[in-house]
DNA sequence: CAATCAACCTGGGTGC
DNA sequence: TGCACCCAGGTTGATT
């Protein structure tokens, strides 16, 4: 990758999120967009060391003396350098932001999904942008709804709950600078904190934190997977309501 | 057509 | 200790 010669002289105007890509807006109408995927970190913090696991794959010196790097643990994240209409094209593949949505829109996008499960569902960036596994499984729990269940039969009640849970796991996650399960750090070398307030996600065999039952971990879509099998029962039917 | 799977990469962990 | 295998917060295109 030759990123680098292209770049010197252009001027960064703006910087944005679109779903989970980063998008920084050169002054020649061009993009520099990053997609982390699982392992990719940004840092501009100069005297930051990253583990000697993280591969370095790219740097930019800017004119504040700031150099802005770039690793990657596995080598899949990208960076790429995209004209405007590219750009519109990402943005065009992508569902709404969960924050911009009210749950009289999200009713609809989940009522109509095709997928065979909410978990899929609700980690689509078509339908939804910026849901992943771990929010996905700690939003799920939060709203007491199973990943199993099929999208199209959640009443409004519970798409309106799935969204404010959506909503809240999010929120919570910029609250405490990202969750270092593996090893993500913000982009001035320090580790996120909201590993500390995941209650479902990762506590396989654990006890559910309201029932004190096991937290079931199995796989969905290929998918890690963590629900409580009380809290969230798969049948829409409760006796117990 | 819908749903799953392999591939993209690499390093770390695990079990034999 | 070595080695084969599995796993990872994601996305895409191929395959069943």
């Amino acid at each position: 990758m030759d990123l680098e010669s292209l770049l010197p002289g252009r001027r960064i105007t703006e910087i944005n999120r679109l779903g989970k890509y980063l998008i920084i807006t050169l002054n020649d109408n061009n993009y520099l967009v990053f997609h982390l995927k699982i392992y990719g970190r940004l840092i501009t913090n100069n005297s930051f060391s990253p583990p000697a696991d993280h591969t370095h794959r790219f740097s930019l010196s800017l004119d504040d003396g700031t150099t802005l790097r770039f690793f990657d643990k596995s080598n899949i994240a990208d960076i790429r350098l995209l004209s405007e209409d590219e750009v519109q094209e990402i943005s065009s593949k992508l569902g709404p932001e969960p924050f911009s949505l009210g749950a009289d829109d999200f009713h609809p996008i989940v009522t109509s999904a095709k997928l065979p499960r909410i978990k899929d569902t609700i980690l689509d960036q078509s339908l939804i942008a910026g849901v992943g596994n771990i929010y996905a499984d700690e939003a799920l729990f939060k709203a007491k709804i199973s990943p199993l269940r099929k999208p199209a039969e959640l009443n409004t009640q519970e798409s309106a709950d799935l969204l404010r849970s959506i909503q809240e796991v999010l929120q919570s996650g910029i609250d405490h600078g990202g969750t270092s399960i593996e090893s993500y750090y913000d982009t001035q070398g320090a580790p996120g904190q909201n590993q500390k307030y995941l209650v479902c996600y990762g506590q396989g065999g654990k006890p559910c934190p309201v029932c004190k039952n096991p937290i079931v971990q199995t796989e969905i879509a290929g998918r890690r997977t963590h629900y409580c099998a009380t809290c969230q029962p798969e049948s829409q039917l409760s006796l117990f309501g």
